[in-house]
DNA sequence: TTAGGGTTAG
């Protein structure tokens, strides 16, 4: 169905009155990319408690809460979600929870994951491994990995683990460099009656190659195959060529493609562009030409992530415009630039000091339908310091800040320091003013900053944390 | 809409 403007399908609505059907409403929700005007939609169908209330249908529900979700509307997904509960004509599926508790997870916020968790019950539906699942994937997200115990003892309860469980627990242990303990998880499974599958291999081979451990991954390759009759895929390849890769052998990595070949795994964009990275990476730019050549050969599109290692390759060649035309060619290509492409060239633009530039682009971003990212702003913000642009470091500090992104508190650190060495004690109040309201900096960074401060004499302990709590 | 690969930054 075609988008129409808000008011069109607001208009639809008045011409109905009320008498638009459940169907006819979820096929307009479907249609509207606006979260907030999906929210109005989907309210503006009930005239309210004197009249018989509208017999919403579970899919539009189902619409207005993934919309508001994704679009991190979280107070007004709670108030459908708790009108939903409120339905006595359905039970909620449990895929619905499994989305809300996603949506928690990609925001961190893990409370709010666990409490939809525990809501479920409530809303007439069986919870399984499934939404237990999710929670564990959002513990493992937001990074809360001290309370897998508690959420464990919980979880017993309920339902019984799975491979996928077991998959998510492997990726938390070897994202927390428990690599051993990961590979228990993998040896206990068969004990538990649980088969580990591709995914259980990929996770681990995947942790083994991030921390080097190049001979016990492809070891662990050889026992997925013989052993468990699994056969490899193009993201187990990726994994594997990018180990390789790390540890400097290009060459086993392409040795990895004609395993591929022989072995009929199709190749796709994600193993070219982590060969074509490798070889910039290795300075063999002069092979690039004939790889993307033999991609276009081979019928493989070249997707975003493959101009976004061709765009780093440029600037790592210090050819901007190269960089800009790889941008325009995307765009011809049907391939939408995002954050990273941009990231890219605006850490280039930094890094040669033009910082003009840098700000042009980061500011047309938005012009050119993408939102700047924590890294967009990270990259400006060192750049601005490193060329003591401290004024408009500070502006755009605070702006990071008030968008709920997190600074580095070392740079955070050495920003004070330079305004301090400059002896700006105007805007060094401004930029300690800002970091508090927005809680972005850790208590023991404050303590250090507040003695970097003092130290310089720029004001009394007692005078500057007096400024801070009134301001 | 249960879990998985390749690109930026630190």
């Amino acid at each position: 169905m075609r988008a129409h403007p808000p008011e069109v399908h607001m208009a639809t609505l008045a011409r109905s009155g009320r008498r638009v059907s459940p169907f006819r409403l979820s096929s307009l929700l479907r249609g509207e990319k606006d979260p907030s005007v999906a929210l109005q939609l989907f309210r503006s169908v009930d005239a309210g408690p004197e009249t018989k209330p509208f017999r919403y249908s579970l899919l539009s529900y189902d619409l207005v809460i993934t919309k508001l979700g994704r679009a991190r509307m979280f107070d007004e997904m709670e108030q459908v979600l708790a009108q939903l509960g409120r339905e006595t004509r359905f039970s909620v599926p449990e895929p619905l929870f499994c989305q809300v508790i996603s949506f928690y997870a990609r925001a961190r916020l893990f409370d709010r994951a666990l409490r939809t968790y525990r809501s479920i019950p409530s809303f007439r539906c069986h919870r399984s491994v499934k939404s237990w699942n999710s929670v564990l994937h959002a513990l493992l997200k937001c990074g809360e990995y001290g309370r897998m115990d508690e959420v464990f003892d919980e979880f017993r309860n309920h339902a019984s683990p799975d491979a996928c469980t077991c998959n998510i627990l492997i990726r938390a242990l070897c994202g927390s460099g428990k690599l051993e303990d990961a590979r228990a998880v993998l040896d206990e499974m068969p004990l538990r009656g649980i088969r580990p599958d591709g995914v259980t291999f990929l996770v681990l081979i995947n942790g083994l190659c991030s921390n080097s451990m190049l001979g016990e991954a492809f070891e662990l390759k050889d026992d997925m195959v013989r052993v468990h009759g699994i056969r490899p895929d193009a993201r187990l390849y990726a994994s594997l060529m990018k180990g390789c890769c790390k540890v400097g052998d290009v060459n086993m990595a392409f040795g990895l493609k004609e395993e591929m070949l022989r072995e009929r795994v199709e190749l796709d964009a994600a193993i070219y562009s982590t060969l074509i990275h490798a070889l910039f990476e290795v300075g063999r730019t002069a092979e690039v030409c004939g790889l993307l050549e033999e991609m276009r050969e081979n019928g493989c599109k070249p997707d975003t992530v493959t101009y976004n290692v061709l765009i780093s390759g440029s600037c790592k060649k210090k050819d901007i415009d190269e960089a800009y035309r790889l941008l325009d060619a995307m765009v011809e290509n049907g391939c939408k630039p995002d954050v990273t492409s941009y990231n890219v060239i605006m850490g280039e633009l930094c890094k040669e000091g033009k910082l003009d530039e840098a700000t042009d682009l980061f500011e047309d971003m938005p012009r050119r339908g993408c939102t700047p990212d924590v890294v967009s702003y990270w990259i400006l913000f060192s750049g601005l310091c490193e060329k003591m642009q401290l004024k408009e470091a500070a502006f755009l500090l605070d702006e990071m800040v008030f968008k709920g992104y997190t600074p580095h508190d070392a740079s955070v650190y050495k920003f004070v320091d330079l305004l301090c060495q400059e002896g700006n004690h105007e805007l060094l109040l401004t930029v300690l003013c800002s970091l508090r309201k927005g809680k972005a900096v850790k208590a023991d960074y404050w303590t250090r900053m507040i003695s970097l401060t003092c130290k310089n004499n720029e004001f009394s302990n007692v005078e500057l944390v007096d400024h801070l709590i009134n301001s």
